[in-house]
DNA sequence: ACCCAGGGTCATA
DNA sequence: TATGACCATGGG
């Protein structure tokens, strides 16, 4: 069963989702950061609460003192943290000469940019790769280790690198396809029922497991 | 009262 | 290279 096969399953199911929620580039690269292992609902306050206090900007960022920073991202968790690593993004942003001249940059290139950040892992880096700078990169994140390996198509095991390699591989260098296939685990995921994943409550998730199983 | 979320870094062995 | 501790809020 490709890996291909389970998009067309997916798609079908719960069709486009028009990701990333963000509207701007910057409040991508800024809302891949605030999500680090944080649930997108809370995400959603601190960058309201930016939008609010009109600092969704990287100057203005930088300027703000650490503590208020921290009180506006304070709902996303771990806002300490989050307020270096913010901060440290947008100082490097701004060296770097803002949007337009990484965007002018070589894909290979940009993403060891972006991965020498520190604070910058390799999904953060990939999430800001393909959805602020619409790169041909595939987000391997949780969800897609725990699907693909459940399914028997990926080493459970295999490293970060190799499954984005993998699913680059098989699926060939196609931003909108990347775009909408990682948008799509992220859904289906959400809806399973963690404590009791036998649980068939939900019905989307009922149909797409027996699509799946139907297809192998 | 738990469990976990669209991770990443740093200190150990 | 491979674990473990740590970061912290909000929803289920």
């Amino acid at each position: 069963m490709p890996i291909k096969s389970i998009f067309n399953i997916l798609f079908k199911v719960y069709g486009k989702q028009n990701w990333w929620p963000g509207e701007t580039p910057f409040e991508i690269m800024v809302g891949a950061i605030l999500t680090q292992n944080t649930s997108w609902n809370n995400v959603e306050k601190a960058i309201d609460n930016l939008v609010f206090h009109d600092c969704l900007d990287a100057e203005k960022i930088i300027r703000i003192h650490e503590d208020q920073l921290a009180v506006l991202l304070k709902p996303s968790g771990y806002f300490n943290l989050k307020t270096k690593r913010i901060k440290n993004y947008c100082r490097w942003y701004l060296d770097q000469g803002g949007y337009h001249c990484l965007a002018a940059r070589d894909t290979g290139q940009l993403r060891i940019d972006l991965l020498s950040i520190n604070g910058i892992g390799p999904e953060t880096a990939d999430d800001i790769m393909l959805y602020a700078f619409e790169r041909p990169v595939f987000v391997i994140d949780a969800y897609t280790r725990r699907l693909f390996s459940r399914l028997g198509l990926v080493d459970g095991t295999a490293s970060y690198e190799q499954i984005r390699k993998l699913f680059e591989g098989k699926l060939g260098e196609d931003v909108a396809l990347y775009n909408e296939f990682h948008a799509l685990i992220v859904r289906h995921a959400k809806l399973v029922c963690k404590k009791q994943p036998e649980c068939h409550q939900c019905c989307l998730v009922k149909k797409c497991d027996y699509a799946i199983e139907n297809a192998k």
